[in-house]
DNA sequence: TAACAAAAATGATATATATCATAATGATGT
DNA sequence: ACATCATTATGATATATATCATTTTTGTTA
């Protein structure tokens, strides 16, 4: 359970620029009265798959999984999502309830705004529908693109994607320490869990990476950027 | 090149129902002033990868594929789009040139919405851009499904899988011509075209299905389900 | 119809990946 | 501080998949 609740002011965030930036001050008040914010502990379940979806989630700041869960029990992550990331969006227009679960990976600050109050402005502003697909389609475009190319390529292509991954679109630095145990990664990148132990390994005696449990520091980007490419 | 372009009327349009239902006469007469009809021969190119997009396709009638060429110059197709599934929508909207090419694999009449136009149209009506998200965001849910459990799949749970969706969701029917050759196959469930022979062989020697050329006719539906399931 | 090219088919072999077993390390509660 | 449990780690082996080589079939064109 999220430790706390805020009420914030839509009109003064400084996230809105990135959500709402077509929507005006009237607009955003009225949203104001739809909306609530939860700070997440890492580790901790938003929503449970088949949950009734009310409301659109943005990832104010920290870092989510989408998950489900198959039948063998195993965990499979969907995606990874981090502020601007708009996965709120995804299952919101197409399904009434979740198709998977979402947790936080860092300690998170999300924001809930009711559904219908949104559909409410989408309809009344076209501008801001058609700012909402645009979102929309990038997010898709994304997740898209990074589930396509996970499928074609072997398991050390993969781990220096993820690797690539939490440097360049996540921590923005290239020592950063991994959210993910070995076990959620491999339920992401599709392999098995001592595969990414091993692979981890590997790169590491090969002088890839450094590596103390979960601290990574990228040592040679370059030959980390060719094995994702030609993997 | 399409060999013929027809001059149809969207208010007559026994499609207009499933994609734009809830435009009024008056836009769907404005909707016809911007709109083109052509027809494709199985095989064609419809657009090539980084051309611009200009218009929304609409599939009416046919089959088609969304194909990516990579670096090892084997073609990687992202789906399979039949008619209602909307993928005109994809990249529309993020996107000022197409991220991958089309083509057609069964002879299909396609429908050019020119882009502007029909963002009008969203800008405007508020229940039409509601309308335009749900079916995005379904198209979208599908892809995603069907590529994450491919990834999760062994070769024979992807092969059954590609079966069924023929049989399924495609041509309703137990028995049909397959419309991608063996190594279009390999190409869309990422595996070897030596691999997608020798299974299908496999299925047939194992009484799963009939099989000339590309005639493939399902004779233990169950047991395809239970070896797409599991695998 | 012959001649050719492409696709389909099959087997042998190499490589990549998963599975199983076991140990070391680290975290957690009592 | 100890017992307990999950995670990380590594090796041995089995299995799945890709690669390479060769043949057969099919379709196309002269």
């Amino acid at each position: 359970m999220p430790e706390v609740i805020q009420k914030t002011n839509c009109t003064n965030c400084l996230f809105k620029s990135l959500v709402f930036n077509k929507l005006n001050d009237s607009e955003l008040d009225f949203l104001d009265q739809f909306k609530i914010e939860k700070i997440y502990q890492k580790g901790e379940i938003v929503v449970n798959e088949g949950d009734t979806i009310n409301d659109f989630l943005y990832i104010k700041t920290g870092l989510v999984k989408l998950f489900k869960t198959g039948l063998d029990g195993k965990d499979h992550i969907l995606s990874v999502a981090k502020p601007q990331d708009f996965i709120g969006f995804l299952s919101m227009f197409s399904n009434t309830n979740y198709q998977y679960s979402i947790a936080t990976i860092e300690n998170s600050t999300l924001c809930f705004i009711n559904v219908p109050a949104l559909k409410k402005l989408i309809e009344n502003n076209g501008v801001f529908a058609l700012d909402i697909l645009d979102k929309m389609s990038l997010a898709v475009d994304g997740i898209l693109d990074t589930r396509i190319s996970l499928c074609s390529r072997n398991l050390r292509g993969r781990i220096a994607l993820l690797l690539l991954y939490f440097s360049d679109e996540v921590y923005h630095k290239d020592e950063y320490i991994l959210p993910l145990a070995r076990k959620e990664i491999a339920g992401l990148i599709e392999m098995t869990t001592e595969n990414v132990i091993r692979i981890l390994s590997e790169f590491r005696h090969d002088g890839l990476i450094e590596m103390d449990g979960s601290e990574i520091s990228l040592l040679n980007k370059k030959l980390i950027e060719a094995i994702s490419t030609a993997g």
